[in-house]
Formats: C-alpha cells, sequence, structure tokens
RNA sequence: GGCCCUGUCGUCUAGCGGUUAGGACAUCAGGUUCUCAUCCUGAAGAUCGCGAGUUCGAAUCUCGCCAGGGUCACCA
C-alpha cells in the first residue's frame, strides 16, 4: 500500500479557530496512525481576502497543540513549494492540457452579464447552470479572463470514509472557473492539481464542500487522475446556535485559549471529541493515543457543539494530573509580578496547593497573591463570615492573641501545625469554622484559599505571625 | 427554490432487532476538622424528531412527513 499522506491546507484570510482546527487533528492523526506524513500547505489564491499575519497565526495554532507537519511552507519538502501563490506556473500548464483536450475554454461573459444570467434564472424559478450558456465558438485564452472547465454532467455515486455511501445527481455538476482573469487558480482547481503533485492518498475537509464532490469526481476524470480517498467530518457548531462555528458566529480564535491558559492537551482532547469517541466510556485522550486509537470509521456523521464549560473541565482535569515539574513548566508566564523573586521550589509548592482549583492558568494570580505579597487588610471578609460577624471584636483579638502565642512555639511543619490547632481547638473552645477561618482569613486576606495547615506551612512562620499580628493592631485601633 | 447532509438526556455521546436506553460535562443534594476547589456518594434528566409499515419483538430495518444545517461566487 503506498504511505499515507495527508494535509491540512487552510487559506490565510484570518486567525483558526476550533472548527478549522479540528479538521487539522483528524487529518493529522490519520496521518501518524498509519506511520505517514502530514503536510501543511497554504491556499492563498484569493489576493483580496489574504490576510497579513494569518499564516502565521496558523502555524502558531498548529504548533501550540503540537500538530507537527513533515512538510509545509516554512520547512520545505520534496513536493514543493507548498504555497500556492507560488504554484501558478504549474495550474497554468494544467490548464493549458484541459484546453487541449477541449476540456476548458475561455468565459466570454462579463460579471454583468453573468449576473443578468443569473437573475433571469431566478426569476424563472430555475436552476441556473452555466453549461446552458456555453459559448458556440471558444476564443484563445491569453490570461485576461476566467478559464472555465468544461463539464461532463453525470451521475455519480462514491464513498466518503466518514459520510459513507454518497450519491449526486447531473444537475449538481456544472462549468466552473478554475482560473480567475487575474491569473489565479481557484481552490476548486488547485486543490486538486496541488493534491495530486504532493501524493496525498486522504482528502480530509470540512463538510461545506460535500455539495461541489461531484465537480470534483467531473474534472478528476477530465485530467485522468485517481481520485484520492475523501473524508468530511460533520461542521464543529457554536455554542450558542446550531450554525457552523464562524469568525461571525463569535467563535474565539484558537490562540485566545492558549492566551488565558489552555493547555493544549485539553484543547486536543476537546476537539478530538467533538465527534468522535473510541465506543468505550473513555474521555480522556492524549495526543499519542488519539495517534494509536484514531479511526475515520467512528467519526459522527451529525454536528457536534464546541462546548467551553467541557474545555474548561478537561483543562482542570490535565492541570491536576500533569506532572508538577511539567506544569511548573508551562505555568511560567502566568505568575503575578510579586512571584518574580521566589524560588523554583517555593512557586512549586504554592502551585500545588492551588492546582486543584484552576480552571485555565491565568487564575494564578488571583488565587496565589497572598503567597508572594502582603495583601491589605480587608476586614469586610470577617463582617461576611457568617459565623465570625457574630462575635464581638475584642473576642476575636483574644483568639488572635492566643493563636500567635500557640504558633509561637510551632516549628510550622504541617505535622506541628496540626497538632498545636487542634489543640488551641480545645483551649478557646471553639469550632473550626471560627478558629480556622479567622486563622485563614488573618494570614491571607482572600475570600478563597487552600487548606489551613498547608497555607501556613508555605507562608512560613515569620510571615504568618507578622500578618496576624498587622489584623490585631488593626482591629484594636477601629 | 434546486441539490446534499443530519435528527438518542440541556450539551458531547454509547448503542448496529430483545438493555431497567449506558457514560461524560453541566445542574441539584450529602460527605471530606475552615473558605474555594478537588475527591467520594447519590438524585434529577432522553416516551430515542413525528407517523405508518416489516417483525413475536424496533432507538436499531423500510417508507412518508417534519425540523435543523450545508451549498448553489472570478471565496475557500
Amino acid at each position: 500500500m503506498e504511505q499515507v499522506r495527508t494535509r491540512f491546507a487552510p487559506s490565510p484570510t484570518g486567525a483558526l479557530h476550533a472548527g478549522a482546527v479540528r479538521t487539522a487533528l483528524f487529518a493529522y492523526l490519520v496521518a501518524k496512525h498509519s506511520n505517514g506524513k502530514f503536510i501543511l500547505r497554504i491556499e492563498d489564491t484569493d489576493q483580496l481576502r489574504n490576510v497579513d499575519n494569518a499564516t502565521q497565526n496558523i502555524i502558531d495554532s498548529l504548533k501550540y497543540l503540537g500538530l507537527n507537519w513533515d512538510e509545509g511552507p516554512d520547512i520545505g519538502g520534496s513536493f514543493g513549494p507548498y504555497t500556492q501563490s507560488q504554484r501558478l506556473d504549474i495550474y497554468k500548464s494544467w490548464a493549458n492540457k484541459l484546453i487541449t483536450d477541449k476540456r476548458a475554454y475561455v468565459d466570454p461573459y462579463s460579471k454583468e452579464e453573468l449576473e443578468a444570467l443569473r437573475t433571469k434564472a431566478k426569476t424563472q424559478k430555475k436552476p441556473f447552470l452555466f453549461r446552458d450558456h456555453r459559448p458556440t465558438k471558444f476564443e484563445t485564452w491569453n490570461g485576461t479572463k476566467p478559464l472555465r472547465f468544461l463539464s461532463e454532467p453525470k451521475t455519480y455515486k462514491w464513498n466518503d470514509a466518514i459520510m459513507g455511501n454518497l450519491s449526486s445527481g447531473p444537475e449538481s455538476i456544472d462549468d466552473f472557473i478554475i482560473i480567475k482573469s487575474d491569473g489565479f487558480p481557484t481552490y476548486n482547481f488547485a486543490h486538486i492539481i496541488d493534491d495530486y503533485l504532493m501524493k496525498i492518498s486522504h482528502v480530509i475537509r470540512s463538510q461545506e464542500f460535500l455539495p461541489s464532490v461531484p465537480k470534483f469526481l467531473n474534472l478528476y476524470e477530465a485530467l485522468n487522475i485517481q481520485v484520492p480517498i475523501m473524508a468530511t467530518p460533520p461542521q464543529v457548531l457554536n455554542e450558542n446556535n446550531s450554525r457552523k462555528l464562524s469568525k461571525r458566529e463569535g467563535a474565539k480564535q484558537l490562540l485566545e485559549y492558549k492566551k488565558i491558559g489552555i493547555l493544549p492537551e485539553a484543547m486536543i482532547n476537546m476537539i478530538a471529541s467533538l465527534g468522535w469517541n473510541d465506543g468505550t466510556n473513555n474521555e480522556i485522550f492524549s495526543l499519542e493515543q488519539l495517534v494509536k486509537i484514531f479511526e475515520l470509521s467512528r467519526v459522527q456523521r451529525s454536528g457536534a457543539r464546541f462546548s467551553e464549560q467541557r474545555l474548561l473541565w478537561l483543562n482542570g482535569y490535565y492541570i491536576r494530573h500533569l506532572d508538577e515539574n511539567q506544569l511548573l513548566n508551562k505555568v511560567k508566564s502566568f505568575w503575578p509580578k510579586s512571584a518574580t523573586k521566589y524560588s523554583k521550589e517555593y512557586k512549586l509548592k504554592v502551585l500545588n496547593l492551588i492546582k486543584e482549583r484552576l480552571k485555565y492558568l491565568d487564575e494564578i494570580p488571583k488565587l496565589s497573591e497572598f503567597f508572594f505579597s502582603d495583601l491589605p487588610i480587608n476586614n469586610q471578609l470577617i463582617l461576611k463570615n457568617s459565623s465570625l460577624s457574630k462575635l464581638k471584636t475584642s473576642e476575636i483579638v483574644d483568639l488572635l492573641k492566643k493563636t500567635k502565642a500557640s504558633l509561637m512555639k510551632s516549628d510550622f511543619s504541617i505535622e506541628n501545625l496540626t497538632e498545636k490547632l487542634n489543640e488551641l481547638l480545645k483551649l478557646t473552645n471553639q469550632p473550626p469554622a471560627i478558629l480556622f477561618s479567622l486563622i485563614r482569613i488573618a494570614t491571607t486576606q482572600s475570600p478563597a484559599s487552600p487548606a489551613i495547615f498547608e497555607t501556613l506551612n508555605v507562608l512560613d512562620k515569620d510571615r504568618s505571625l507578622k500578618r496576624i499580628d498587622a489584623l490585631i493592631n488593626n482591629l484594636s485601633e477601629a
């Protein structure tokens, strides 16, 4: 069997979002599953819609997820160039071949004339087919007018690796433009030539292209090219409606998720589960596992909605389960400013305490600030605590003083802190809801924190006592 | 409008003629010495879009209908 070669072929017209990236993931998985090659090709044939940084955005997005390509515009390969605008001569020579074979001709109509024909068909409630208006005599192609494929309408039956058996009638086939008047090819033409020359074995592309497949099949025949395996994953839908995911409907750029600290592992897992599962109850899949077990035949045919909620759950899962040093490494750019002067070891301790509370890494500053700097005293924390608000200020100060006395004698190991604070519960005859809440508020000045023994242990003795002192002074003054 | 695709808990899905229709996210309740989480346990949640038919038996097969989506460019 020939080598499996798949490609991701986006046009650089904007930033990548989850829908497009899923097509890339599936193509990557199909290739790697069979030890094949994954190719990146940039389809920049629409000069008007090209966006400057879009290619970079595509590259950054794929790299973020670790979907590395074997051949592409940046790294080359045996079948380059991998940017369509650099392949115009190739398309031109194939187009000339079609002209010679009488399977392509110059479109003589102006845009206005074409528009008029379309409107007429519409008012007559008839489908518009260009082939009903083919010129009787073909002009010589000098590159200034669009070149059209001369189609041979017929019925097709074909198999799609995901959608199964599909069929279409002759009405789906028309003369379409293969080279535009600016000399650039259309997608419909260029991708077929490129897939052939780049020896692509599986064409994986999203469902919006499905209605065009009969046209492609007709062109494959005219060019006498073998049709690759086609696989058409269903659409990824917006969270709020049932339309396909798109920028207009508010789909986030993939890199936005990187920015707020969504781990690539979580994003890969999320995207893979959109329309695919392995048939078991397993929900967690690493990229390596996916490469092993992914199969196109298990891809769903119905559309799937992208869920940020589920993404956050997955992200939390990976944050909790990743190796601590690996996580520490990924977290680097998310620490609060105040953390800069602290050691790696200290940060690791903090990270281990807060990681089970994280949904995304950008929450780190909010949850860890008090480990690195003294927050201003916030009396609301006591006033809004249902147990503490019932106590008089003098009682609270008294409790704080007793706490201080007790903690002075502690070596601040977790074991010793547990022992000392349990003794204190008995001594003061207070429930944990009062005493521990108070200590937590005094030492963190935050509405939420990790468990009290661990928190004190990491903060250390000096800082804990200093903060308790500060609160005693503050309350005594009032 | 033509052509094409889809239709199981709110969401993602398992299911391929016989199941109490299973799981996950989300929701709600209880437990974990204090908060927020995590974790554990439990609850609620789908007459399988609707209607016929085939069959002893249908979410699963057939037909019709309905609903949703895609596409009909010198865009991809």
